[in-house]
DNA sequence: ATCGTCACTATCCATAAGGTGCCTATATAT
DNA sequence: ATATATAGGCACCTTATGGATAGTGACGAT
């Protein structure tokens, strides 16, 4: 029996020495979400990455943009031009990601309203009583 | 056409102060993702969830169960007996990301073999000076 | 001549992740 | 009597990451 949703070739994301769990940590952040969702429509220069994606840092940006690159769902051109220009695409590799992802930053915002009361609700519990009689 | 993937309701992810932006951060975690999967199945005891993601300490689950039972996720239910037992199962909310997060999950197990390639193919284009003849 | 653009790079600091050990309470096993 | 299992809480510590700030070089505009 497979323990788990094991997937049929051995891989599980559960070992931590199995390399579908470094994917999963790579996936598991906030700006990589962003920045493949950005890049679904087409290739983006840096600067519009950075105007997309409210409050990113040019460094967090970079560092993003480089391992998407090493882990091949980026495609990182330079035009050799003065003032330097650089653009950004995904991989087929990265458009097959990027339509998972879609449907998770979705999923966030059709559920953020539900969210944000469990939270209240959360906060309220632990709260009453400092405001309670 | 939209300008971007916006949601229909005005929530948008890209937005920093958007409710939404905060449930990608909170789902933006390595541990979220596999606790999720990991309830997908049924309910499980704390111990149990314990030994089935290899490497979390007892302390990053607790943090992990308590985020996702504050945001609504997960539902705790304490049995007052002894030995302790504590029970965590998905709402319906939960089952419902649970589905998205395991195409993730799925992905990941499926694509590692390339991606475990790319991370070489990157590595050995900065390292190679140091093999060459 | 100075400012701004562009795509970075470098540096610092605050926060978070993660590890370790010790504590609770009691029923069961040895 | 001692040890184990259970599900934590609490305190302390080290490291990794996130984020902010500033700098670089070459140019074009003002």
């Amino acid at each position: 029996m497979d323990s788990d949703d094991t997937s049929p070739l051995g891989y599980d994301a559960f070992r931590r020495t199995c390399p579908s769990h470094t994917v999963l940590e790579m996936l598991a952040s906030k700006w990589v979400y962003l920045t493949v969702c950005a890049l679904r429509r087409g290739r983006l220069r840096n600067g519009e990455l950075a105007r997309k994606m409210e409050g990113i840092t040019p460094k967090m940006l970079t560092q993003t943009l480089r391992v998407l690159e090493r882990d091949g769902l980026v495609r990182r051109e330079v035009f050799p031009v003065i003032p330097p220009r650089v653009e950004y695409e995904l991989t087929e590799l990265g458009q097959n990601l990027a339509g998972l992802l879609s449907q998770i930053r979705s999923w966030a915002e059709e559920h953020a309203p539900e969210i944000k009361d469990a939270r209240a609700r959360a906060s309220a519990d632990h709260g009453e009583m400092a405001v309670a009689s």
